[in-house]
DNA sequence: CATGAATGAGGCTTCATTCAT
DNA sequence: AATGAATGAAGCCTCATTCAT
């Protein structure tokens, strides 16, 4: 049941925003009634803290195989991918995070700044001049990577996946 | 005092969202009745879909001074530099934007599209191999970039922009 | 431009009724601003007060064929048969009325009302045995005459006043 | 609570009219919250609507002593003189129709035209010259009757009822 | 006489939330 | 753990009315 509340919530969120989703239509679409809600999350922002909770820690999951890299390039190609190879569930919890960006300020909002210090250190390995501001260039592009992967249908993203990849020399 | 609105009201559903920002705290903003609101757009929504003409019209003007342009370079690179030169006003118009973006699917979300023509052009002129694909991931960045600048201090930027000009080889 | 509002009004509240009816539609529909209404009647209800003394005063019009005649059967008759004879312009007014009558507490509202004395009078000098029952049956009727007439298509009515006059033998 | 509303809601629709009758109102004389109203019945039109059903599924209640009655004399003399044997509670809603009649092009407004088949076919078993045009003249009476039932004080009533029974020959 | 921009009270409705069951 | 009836604050919107022009 609960499951199935943080699942409608995160889908509704995403495409429609967090004050159109009202918990009425929340509840509809888990098949439950409106006052469990309260009874799992006591506030409506009990279920955003919830989620953004949730989507954090799915983030997370994602450093746990670039961990075991060793190669900077090889870590950055695998980062530079993750648009490519985001599951459709995965996407909901992203794009709920990109329609609040905007208008809630919380530092957690900006997920793939948990990559900064591997890509950092990739960097530095890998003796650019200024790996910050390529740290920061890279960061900002994969997010607009993953903004593009959202959106787009699929096909043309590995003809720009792999011009960023010639464009940051890996 | 239709001015007012506007402004007030882009304001607003820039920090707040659109349905977060209530008619009244958009009439108190603005330093009007709640009713006025409603005699000048109808809607709450016809409010909305003004400030989305409007957004697009300002975006329009940038594609003004680029006419004059003739250097495929000189070119890509003032479309590049465009999210440095953005005013505050501006600013909020495509805070704005973003904002909305996930949850209303209306092509003309995609601001940047408007430069796709100028942008395919040029690396067609400068013999890439496959301008659509660049022209693809240079508006993809553009993005980004303009993503970055709302967020950022100014400070990094440049650096930044030069770094991007670099891997564009412009 | 009065007179037009007036029409308008009353075509208005007759179809829609008083509070459906708004200001801004009596405006529109009249071709005039909706700020002359109230410079012309001060307020909605006193446009409404105007209208219901047209009307009344439109019903007294009819009075003045029927004082010339001397008959009593001819007078009957004659009342009787008002509900056939009534203008479309003129139902309008009358429409209005009816539309009221349940939630307006104002002796002006039975139009009919007005002809109890000639009726009386006739009923008194045919030698009926209670005069006065007889009046209000007549007047009863009267009233359902004039909704049926209101209503109906008018094929019906001519055969339907036959049938009246034969019983109340005349 | 669901009847208090409709209780409520007749009353006031009856006495002021469906538009003048606000909902803060009905829900205050019923003793409920506002939005309970719009709980139970989505609109104040559909409010409205079942307020409609449930009075045309009284009207039909009077249907039922009819059925068991043979002689159409007795038949006809029982229908004439409902507009006598309403109760307060009902009147209400047939003010409410009435009050709403004009401005509502709705064939269920026609409440009596539920009697139809039974007064034709009484007329036809008494052998009358034009059976329908009597039932049209019957029904548009026992209108007019119910009408004067709704507003007069009942004294008389008794009275007016012999004289059209008398009228109708039986 | 006539307009139309502006107002603010109030109207209908939705919303998050509570509570008895 | 779960429901669903009930609440009241707040939301969007319309309305009658005013006033400067």
């Amino acid at each position: 049941m609960r499951e199935n509340i943080i699942n409608s919530a995160v889908s509704l969120f995403a495409t429609q925003g967090f004050h159109a989703a009202s918990t009425r239509s929340i509840a509809q679409k888990a098949g439950v009634s409106e006052g469990l809600i309260f009874r799992h999350f006591k506030n409506k922002e009990g279920l955003l803290e919830k989620i953004l909770e949730i989507t954090i820690e799915k983030f997370k999951v994602l450093m746990k195989p670039i961990e075991t890299l060793t190669h900077p390039k090889v870590i950055l190609k695998h980062i530079l991918t993750i648009p490519l190879n985001t599951s459709d569930d995965y996407k909901k919890y992203i794009k709920f995070i990109q329609g609040m960006r905007w208008q809630v300020n919380d530092e957690r909002m900006n997920l793939f700044q948990i990559f900064y210090e591997k890509v950092f250190t990739s960097f530095k390995v890998l003796d650019y001049d200024d790996p910050e501001t390529e740290t920061q260039t890279f960061l900002m592009i994969l997010e607009g990577a993953m903004s593009h992967a959202l959106r787009q249908n699929t096909k043309m993203n590995l003809l720009i996946l792999d011009n960023l990849l010639k464009k940051f020399n890996i």
